[in-house]
Order: C-alpha cells, then structure tokens, then sequence
DNA sequence: TGAGTGACTGTAA
DNA sequence: CTTACAGCCACTC
C-alpha cells in the first residue's frame, strides 16, 4: 500500500464529500489524509481534478479563491451557484460556510 | 544534483 | 483575519 497516487485518490474522495453550499481549505483535506503537511500538494492534486470533484469548493485557509485563475470556468460565481456569497475573490461569511471534513478509511 | 516555483499553513508582530 | 517569515512536498528545468 501507501503508493503515491493513492494521495490523488484520497484528494478526490474527501473533495467529492463536500456538502453543497459549503466549503474547505486544502490544509482541512490534507490532514484528513493524513499529511497536514503536503497541503501544497492537494491543490496540485486538484488541478488534474476529475469534473465529478468540486474544485471550486476548495479554497484556502482565509476562504480566497486563490485556484480561481486555474479552474475552467468562473469559480467565484459556482460558488454562488451553490448558495456562497463571494465577493473580490474572496468567501463572504467564511466560517459560516466552511465545513469540517471527516476522517475517511485511509485504508479504502 | 541543485535551484526555482506553486490552487498552502502556522506562528509571530 | 493584515502583513511578514519560515517550513513544507512534489514537479520542472
């Protein structure tokens, strides 16, 4: 076990738990993963995101769509989309709309 | 092999 | 949640 994609597929899976008209930071995703440490690598993760993984929920830990200039499409208005209020790149009532992932089986 | 870069985070002031 | 500094891991040249 332990191979290096697994990372990829952990990203995905815990992205893919994310609640509508909601929100996370990468740091969250990677210390439910297990490496709170490779948060830089969770966004690089996501940037070969399939479509069925909600990018656009995944924001820094100030709530700033800094992914918005990589992801296809507007990002601050899917957000919107979904009930986010956005405003300048940036989440408006940030912890109001943060949601806390679950620690998935690592082992799955 | 080593330096540079990046969708980051935590701590300090 | 402002600004500044350092640590972090993987990728590219």
């Amino acid at each position: 076990m332990s191979e290096k994609g697994d990372f990829f597929e952990r990203v995905y899976r815990v992205a893919r738990l994310i609640p509508e008209g909601r929100v996370t930071s990468y740091g969250a995703i990677a210390r439910c993963i297990g490496d709170p440490r490779s948060a830089r690598m969770v966004g690089w993760a996501l940037n070969g995101c399939p479509e069925d993984v909600p990018a656009h929920r995944v924001v820094n830990r100030n709530g700033t769509l800094t992914g918005k200039h990589h992801f296809f499409g507007g990002m601050a208005r899917a957000l919107q989309e979904e009930g986010i209020k956005v405003e300048d790149d940036q989440i408006v009532n940030f912890q109001s709309v943060f949601w806390d992932p679950p620690k998935i089986n690592l082992e799955e």
